[in-house]
RNA sequence: GGACCCGUGGUGUAGCGGCCCAACAUGCCAGCCUGUCACGCUGGAGAUCGCCGGUUCGAAUCCGGUCGGGUCCGCCA
């Protein structure tokens, strides 16, 4: 590897515990305090410089490279075979460890202090011309390029340190875990589909032809059962699979530190996670400061209020101003003038706004483009506000605000000389996510965050359901287990009585459930709850979901079954393992933390999957394609 | 399901209606070179511009479709 990622073997010994025939040393171990003794090194031609007679051979492995010298007066068939050599080639190298001549020292390699004067060469594997500069860090290459050769893209430096620090977070979990008394169980991926969430990969059954597995979206049930097996504190580095649209923080399979634990009540799991997040985050990135221990907590409400989010990223302020009170007369009632403004606070909605420091001065063109933006994100429109150097205002509505207005209404905002106000006039939770939305882009246009920082927070106190308008009915915001604030028991009830006749003004709709997500950075890093682990509570909960009896049974039967058996209280969380590594090396999208990821249409370019079944493997388990895609039906 | 962006020697880019059977860098091949480390010098090979169709006297360049890749909305926790 390169010397400008020392970190990139700390986990490892710098060397392997067992040398072999092909090597003593690895190729980033070698010292001037060796210098003098015999070394065998084997690893991949990284750099040839030929100078006739004298050729230097750059000898790479994972844990370093190592300068080869060949001078054809020492060796004739070392320099035969090193001129025969080219990039990528696999060759094994006996000589002797040397200083090097004063003067001729790389102090941008950790070996930089010796070289290897080779005795023999031996060429172990040829290799063709890469498609790709394997040697070149900072080369640019197409992704499309990069997934079909990953074999090769790992070999690189930055990938290959990536991974290796995906690696040391993964270990770093699990020595946490096991600290703390926690056992890890792995649970089967061939299981039952999920009725809730998204769409369950199908595996079909040859021995039970016309029946189909479903892979595991998570191991919710089964980690739940555990609980109810008395296991008490459970976890796993466990692979979930979800048939949804990717994006570049979400593919088809993905890894979750899964964990859950019985007896707690809602804060007992915070406390742990949050003890857990720490040490890990300590030892696997020692030199990201942790913005703020213990990690602050907002309740959603807060959060959408505050950020409009419910994964604020609070590495920086621009908050959510509320220009209600400002555009208010006297009397209470909406008197800006602006007839957007007074017509949304006479019917309920909100006025609020973000100040974006040093945007005053934006053309026409950049504000269009802001407006555009708000319009994608879901606004009917937003009104900007410039302040000016003197004080005054520039703003599209200064005719509707009278005299003074536009500038009493900045001042509201809170904006000074150089900022843009950005106003959006909406239903609450429009105008929060709207702005929410503004706010974490113009933070990363800005570069308003801190790039290594780790601002960690929890946001709880989510309603339990939301009203689904296509359907008539409610569904769980999080997973249809979680459980219910005790305070809220009473509201999971609908306003006939019947919850086979819900409406969006049950009190149900107001209920808060007993879950929480933890927040990294504007990422969403995980979430969980305490569940429901009373039957009783579970059914009026399921049957709110509009789950029939019969249907629970069908679909949840083992759970139900379970909880009649003495299931003690539990709770637990799910964290991203892959949006963990990426955030922690700073990349925007996961599959840069994945070996082998996929394509945004799912496909593995370097497997070629998917592909086309055998016609046999179909008849075996009783499949044939129909629809358009079907060529080989029958 | 939808919107937008990209697709030119091995790689990364330039060219965006005739000056282009395509330029630059790097890589590759050959030769020379005993202290380089992105070694250097000399010479050479290598793309019909993702694919199909259309417009035009003329297309890498314009239009339509299609395939592949990416970003985003929907979807997804």
């Amino acid at each position: 590897m390169q010397s400008t990622a020392p970190s990139a073997a700390t986990s490892a010994a710098s060397g392997p515990d067992f040398a072999s025939s092909y090597r003593s040393h690895t190729c980033g171990e070698l010292r001037a305090g060796d210098a003098g003794s015999q070394a065998r090194l084997a690893g991949w031609v990284h750099r040839r410089r030929d100078h006739g007679q004298l050729i230097f051979l750059d000898l790479r492995d994972r844990y370093g490279i190592t300068q080869v010298v060949i001078d054809e007066g020492d060796s004739p068939e070392a320099h035969a075979a090193a001129t025969r050599v080219r990039n990528e080639f696999v060759v094994a190298v006996v000589g002797t460890v040397a200083r090097r001549l004063p003067g001729t020292e790389n102090p941008r390699l950790p070996t930089g202090e010796i070289e290897v004067q080779a005795g023999s060469i031996t060429i172990l594997n040829e290799s063709k011309t890469p498609p790709f500069y394997v040697n070149e860090p900072d080369a640019p290459i197409d992704e499309a390029l990069r997934l079909k050769y990953r074999y090769l893209d790992i070999r690189r430096e930055p990938l290959a340190s990536r991974l290796l620090l995906r690696s040391r977070l993964v270990h770093a979990i699990r020595e946490v875990h096991h600290a703390h008394g926690f056992v890890e169980i792995e649970t089967p991926n061939l299981i039952k589909a999920t009725p809730e969430g998204a769409r369950d990969f199908i595996v079909p059954s040859r021995l039970q032809p016309g029946e189909v597995y479903a892979l595991p979206q998570s191991p919710q049930q089964l980690k739940q059962l555990l609980m109810v097996a008395g296991v008490d504190r459970y976890f796993q580095i466990a692979r979930c699979f979800r048939d949804e649209d990717l994006r570049g923080d979400r593919q088809p399979e993905f890894t979750q530190l899964d964990l859950e634990m019985s007896f707690v009540d809602q804060d007992a799991v915070m406390d742990f996670v949050e003890t857990m997040i720490v040490e890990v985050s300590r030892t696997t990135v020692p030199d990201r400061p942790i913005q703020d221990v213990p990690f602050p907590r907002l309740s959603y409400e807060e959060a959408m209020t505050r950020y409009g989010s419910d994964k604020p990223d609070l590495r920086f302020g621009m908050e959510l101003v509320d220009l209600g009170p400002a555009l208010r007369g006297d009397d209470g009632t909406p008197a800006s003038g602006f007839r957007v403004f007074d017509e949304t606070l006479a019917f309920g909605g909100v006025v609020k706004a973000i100040v974006a420091p040093g945007l005053a001065g934006s053309s026409r063109r950049e504000t269009d483009e802001l407006v555009e933006l708000a319009v994608r994100f879901g606004a009917r429109g937003l009104v900007h506000m410039a302040v000016e150097a003197d004080g005054g205002v520039r703003t599209p509505i200064a005719k509707f605000l009278g005299e003074g207005g536009a500038e009493r209404l900045a001042a509201a905002a809170g904006a000074v000389a150089g900022d843009l106000v950005l106003v959006v006039a909406d239903r609450p939770k429009v105008a929060h996510d709207v702005l929410g939305r503004l706010r974490a882009e113009l933070g990363t246009r800005l570069g308003l965050a801190d790039e290594n920082a780790l601002a960690y927070c929890w946001v709880y106190g989510f309603p339990m359901y939301e009203w689904d308008e296509d359907l008539g009915r409610w569904h769980a915001t999080h997973n249809p287990f979680s459980g219910v604030l005790p305070e809220d028991e009473p509201l999971l009830v609908t306003a006939s009585g019947d919850p086979a006749r819900p409406s969006p003004d049950d009190p149900a709709g107001r209920a808060r459930a007993m879950q929480y997500d933890v927040v990294l950075n504007g990422w969403e890093l995980g979430g969980g709850s305490v569940r429901i682990w009373r039957r009783d509570l579970l059914e009026r909960s399921l049957a709110l979901q509009g789950h029939s009896f019969e249907g629970m049974r069908e679909k949840f039967g083992a759970m139900l079954e379970a909880f009649d058996y003495g299931a003690p209280p539990h709770g637990g969380i799910a964290l991203g393992i892959d949006r963990w590594a990426a955030l922690f090396s700073n990349q925007t999208n996961i599959r840069e933390v994945m070996a082998f990821p996929k394509t945004q249409s799912g496909s593995d370019l370097m497997l070629e999957a998917p592909s086309r079944p055998e016609p046999e493997q179909l008849a075996e388990l009783g499949l044939r394609f129909v629809g358009p895609k079907s060529e080989t039906a029958g």
